[in-house]
DNA sequence: TATGAGCGC
C-alpha cells in the first residue's frame, strides 16, 4: 500500500529553484525546531544569478498562538500516563480518544444505607409481594390492593410534583386535611371528609396547550419560563425523539386556570421565539 | 416533521 500524498501548505512548499542541475553542488537544508516558543528556523543553500552560494535562513513561528492558549493544567495534563484503551495508542499522540470501555455506574442509594440492607429489604419485599397485596399502594389516592398508580381512576388530578407547580400555590400536606391517618398522604379530592361525590373534578389536561415550531434546543425550564406569565402552570412537556434525545420541536403547557391558558395562546401564539414563530393552540387530549 | 412518558404487580 503506497502512503496516501502528504497535503503541503503553501508555506510549506519548497522554494523554486532557479539554480538549474548544479543542486546536488549545495549543502542539504537544515531545519531547526520548533523550540518551546514554536519557532522554526530552516537553513537553505541557492545560488543566485551569478552563480555564488548564497545562505537563506528562514524563521517560522508554528503554532505558537495554540501552545500560549494553552493554561498550566491542560500543559501538566499532557504528561499524564495514559491509560484504559489509549495505552495502546502511538506514544506520540496527544490526542483525545472516544473509548469503548465499559463504565460501571454506582447505583445511588439512600443516603448511610448499605447495599446488604437494600438485600435484605428486597427479599422481604418480594416475601411481602407473594403473601398479598398489602404492597400494592397507589400513590395518587392511597387505595390498597386494588391498583397501581398508573392505574389510578384519579391519577389527572393528583398534584404534580416534578418541580413545575408554581410554587405560590402553597404547600398542601395530609396535615392540612381532615380525617386522616397518621402519615398517610390524601389527595386534595379526598380531603375533608373522603366522600368524592359531587366534587367538582377537572382533568388536568384540559387546559392544556400546544406549542408547536420550537427550535431545538427549547427544553422545559424554557417553555415553563414563558409561560408561567401567565398564570400557575400544571406540567410543561417538550416531545423529545427517545432514540436521539433532540427536540422533536413541540411541546404541551398545561395551566391550572382555563382563562391563563386562554391568555397565553392569545398572546403568544404567533410570539418570535429562538428564530421561530411560536405556534400555540388548544391541545387535543391525548387518548387514554 | 409536528398531539406527550412512566415506576412498582
Amino acid at each position: 500500500m503506497a502512503a496516501p500524498p502528504q497535503k503541503l501548505r503553501w508555506g510549506e512548499l519548497e522554494e523554486e529553484d532557479d539554480g538549474g542541475d548544479l543542486d546536488f553542488l549545495l549543502p542539504p537544508p537544515v531545519v531547526l525546531g520548533p523550540d518551546e516558543n514554536g519557532v522554526k528556523k530552516t537553513i537553505q543553500y541557492r545560488f543566485d544569478e551569478e552563480g555564488n552560494k548564497v545562505k537563506v535562513t528562514t524563521t517560522t513561528r508554528v503554532r505558537k498562538l495554540a501552545r500560549a492558549r494553552l493554561s498550566k493544567r491542560a500543559l501538566e495534563r499532557r504528561s499524564w500516563a495514559k491509560f484504559g484503551d489509549a495505552v495502546h495508542e502511538d506514544v506520540g499522540s496527544r490526542l483525545t480518544m472516544v473509548s469503548t470501555e465499559e463504565i460501571l455506574l454506582e447505583r445511588p442509594r439512600a443516603p448511610g444505607s448499605k447495599a446488604e440492607e437494600t438485600n435484605i429489604a428486597g427479599d422481604v419485599l418480594a416475601a411481602a409481594g407473594k403473601a398479598g397485596a398489602v404492597l400494592m399502594v397507589c400513590r395518587t389516592c392511597g387505595k390498597k390492593g386494588d391498583h397501581w398508580t398508573s392505574k389510578c381512576p384519579y391519577k389527572d388530578l393528583a398534584p404534580q410534583t416534578d418541580g413545575f407547580i408554581d410554587k405560590s400555590l402553597g404547600p398542601e400536606t395530609a396535615a392540612s386535611a381532615s380525617g386522616t391517618s397518621k402519615g398517610t398522604y390524601v389527595p386534595p379530592g379526598m380531603r375533608g371528609g373522603g366522600d368524592r361525590s359531587g366534587v367538582e373534578m377537572k382533568r388536568r389536561d384540559e387546559n392544556s396547550v400546544r406549542v408547536t415550531n420550537l427550535s431545538e434546543d427549547t427544553r422545559e425550564p424554557d417553555l415553563l419560563e414563558l409561560f408561567r406569565a401567565f398564570g400557575p402552570v400544571s406540567r410543561v412537556y417538550v416531545a423529545v425523539d427517545q432514540k436521539t434525545g433532540v427536540s422533536r420541536g413541540f411541546g404541551f403547557v398545561n395551566f391550572i386556570h382555563r382563562e391563563d391558558a386562554e391568555r397565553a395562546i392569545n398572546k403568544l401564539n404567533g410570539y418570535g421565539y429562538d428564530n421561530l414563530i411560536l405556534r400555540v393552540e388548544w391541545a387535543t387530549p391525548r387518548p387514554n
